[in-house]
RNA sequence: GCGGGCAUAGUGUAGUCUGGUUAUCACAUAGGCUUGCCAAGCCUAUAACUCGGGUUCAAAUCCCGGUGCCCGCACCA
């Protein structure tokens, strides 16, 4: 669906609308309606079943937004959140110092002071790229993180946290203690992070405050080829940086066990990103050939990543491949930074008293760029009404319940409603307009169930306490007894949970 | 952040160039009548010129500024 269609959705729906809305907004701000927190609150729980559900020693951690000074020095978000920028005083373009100075200093600009960069632009006669102008000039780096003052002082500092990766980090030695020495032990976070973007845009996909779903596994390195369970026949829609050098856009479909044995990825890594990809087929039902794995070359990843893969899934909204997730191999870069930070010793001791430092795999996942992703690719407009194809489990609403005639049976239909909702279930009890109108308002709100009483329902016959359950994507109908309701809808309800390799 | 464009009921829009009646239309929403399993019909109601300043007898309309949105560049998990 076309951005502005689902905007203007997403707005008359109640998913969302921008903050302090009556005051003009907020530049990369968002509220969710009703629908929308429901929806996002469906889709972190399906996250976490997933993901957390992939090893008895994978546990979710619930921590402080607000990150100490120390923290963020530590993990280098003081220094090198964003690269040194080089601005033309002539035509105001900024370009990233270490493309500008690339011809006179090709190793870069890391480390340089922003007078150094400046006095080695001036000493060589460095010219603007695109006017041509030798007046440029080094603005101090802009920190993309919101800091606050932190106790009664005002001398301490903290920061709001711009991911929730540190967090796990920092959660280490705990859970080593509390997941009982385990290898490999996952650490998932799920909640808000805040960056100050320069431009934020594209509704939720450049927020300030935007939600992550991160596990970070922590694993031996001597471990990272060891072969595990086979992968069956798994292919994955990659593409590799030698295909995206010749030009190609779209991906490959390579079979896990090829990616490891003739494709040079750990066994580790890749078990994962399969995982990452059923979770988009299986859970979040993104159509195969809307995703691929672009794999990010040494230059465009972060400096701390080995290797990097954006999940990407390919948006009409936005008319192209967006990142809705990533793996990332992060070595032994966190553990190392916050050992040196903090002083203390975070390497563990393994098997027969070996000691190890261990390794950090990331699976990262945007929950706004994903909500929005099952608007985009979900929503679909089908002879004049517009119908919002979630998997069931994901619905804000899981029923809607109708009397065929309010009059006659609102009694009978609202008493159901209320019994549905006491066994669990999310209902919307819905009486006004045509019968006709409410499937289409439900349709539309992705409820993948309308459960309809009518005259059948309230006589003495053989339909007597039974019930028409009429389906979203068929529109097929059903007469069931109001007692096997729950028993037949909770299947489709139930969250998955990853099968066992 | 730079450049360009845009801003009218809940949503989408007409009107702005060329200042001048009660600001157009559709959908949505609420109530009534009727109907009774896929957005039916009729009647009624609710509801808007982004904010601030300026020009003018008169501003949705022209000018300036703020805010927000979109596109390109730059940046980016």
């Amino acid at each position: 669906m076309k951005s502005d269609e689902l905007l203007a959705l997403f707005l008359r729906r109640g998913v969302l609308w921008p903050t302090a809305e009556i005051y003009g907004g907020a530049q990369g701000l968002y509220d969710y309606g009703p629908l929308g927190a429901a929806l996002k609150r469906r889709i972190e729980d399906a996250w976490t079943s997933w993901f957390v559900g992939l090893s008895p020693d994978y546990y979710r951690i619930e921590p402080a937004e607000l990150l100490p000074e120390a923290v963020v020095r530590a993990s280098g978000h003081l220094e090198n959140f964003t690269d040194p920028e080089i601005v033309c005083d002539a035509c105001h373009t900024p370009f990233r110092a270490e493309t500008v100075l690339e011809a006179v200093r090709p190793e870069g600009v890391d480390g340089l002071s922003v007078a150094q960069i400046a006095e080695i632009a001036h000493a060589n006669h460095v010219k603007c790229p695109r006017c041509g102008s030798e007046a440029l000039s080094v603005p101090a780096p802009f920190n993309m993180m919101f800091g606050v003052d932190f106790g009664v002082t005002g001398k301490e500092r903290a920061y709001l946290r711009p991911e929730t990766a540190q967090n796990s980090f920092l959660a280490f030695p705990r859970m080593w203690e509390v997941g009982r020495h385990a290898l490999p032990l996952g650490v998932a976070v799920v909640g808000k992070a805040y960056r100050n973007e320069i431009a934020p845009r594209q509704v939720l996909f450049r927020l300030r405050a935007f939600t992550q779903a991160e596990l970070q596994i922590f694993f031996d390195p001597e471990h990272f080829d060891r072969p595990i369970d086979p992968f069956r026949d798994v292919r994955l829609p990659v593409l590799r940086v030698e295909r995206r050098e010749r030009g190609e856009e779209t991906p490959e479909f390579i079979r896990a066990e090829d990616l490891v044995a003739s494709g040079g990825l750990p066994a580790f890594y890749v078990h994962h990103m399969v995982q990452f990809h059923r979770f988009f087929r299986e859970v979040l039902a993104y159509p195969e050939e809307s995703i691929r794995f672009f794999e990010k070359s040494e230059k465009e990843r972060a400096f701390y990543n080995k290797i990097q893969f954006d999940a990407e899934v390919r948006l009409e909204s936005f008319g192209g491949y967006k990142e809705l997730g990533a793996v990332h191999y992060r070595g032994d870069y966190d553990l190392t930074r916050h050992a040196e930070g903090s002083g203390k010793d975070l390497a563990v001791t393994v098997g027969e008293g070996r000691s190890v430092l261990p390794h950090v795999l990331e699976l990262t996942f945007g929950v706004d760029r994903n909500l929005w992703g099952l608007g985009d690719l979900h929503l679909r407009t089908e002879d004049a009404r517009t119908v919002w194809h979630l998997p069931p489990f994901l619905a804000p609403v899981s029923v809607g319940v109708f009397p065929l005639i309010a009059k006659a049976h609102g009694a009978y239909a609202q008493r159901l409603a209320d019994d549905l909702a006491r066994a669990g279930l999310t209902v919307q009890y819905d009486a006004a307009s045509s019968i006709g109108r409410r499937y289409a308002r439900i349709d539309e709100a992705g409820t993948p169930y309308g459960v309809t009483v009518d005259a059948g329902t309230l006589d003495e016959g053989p339909e007597h306490d039974t019930v028409t359950v009429r389906e979203r994507d068929s529109r097929s109908q059903a007469r069931v007894p109001v007692g096997e309701l729950v028993g037949r809808l909770a299947g489709a309800l139930r969250l998955p949970r990853p099968p066992r390799i």
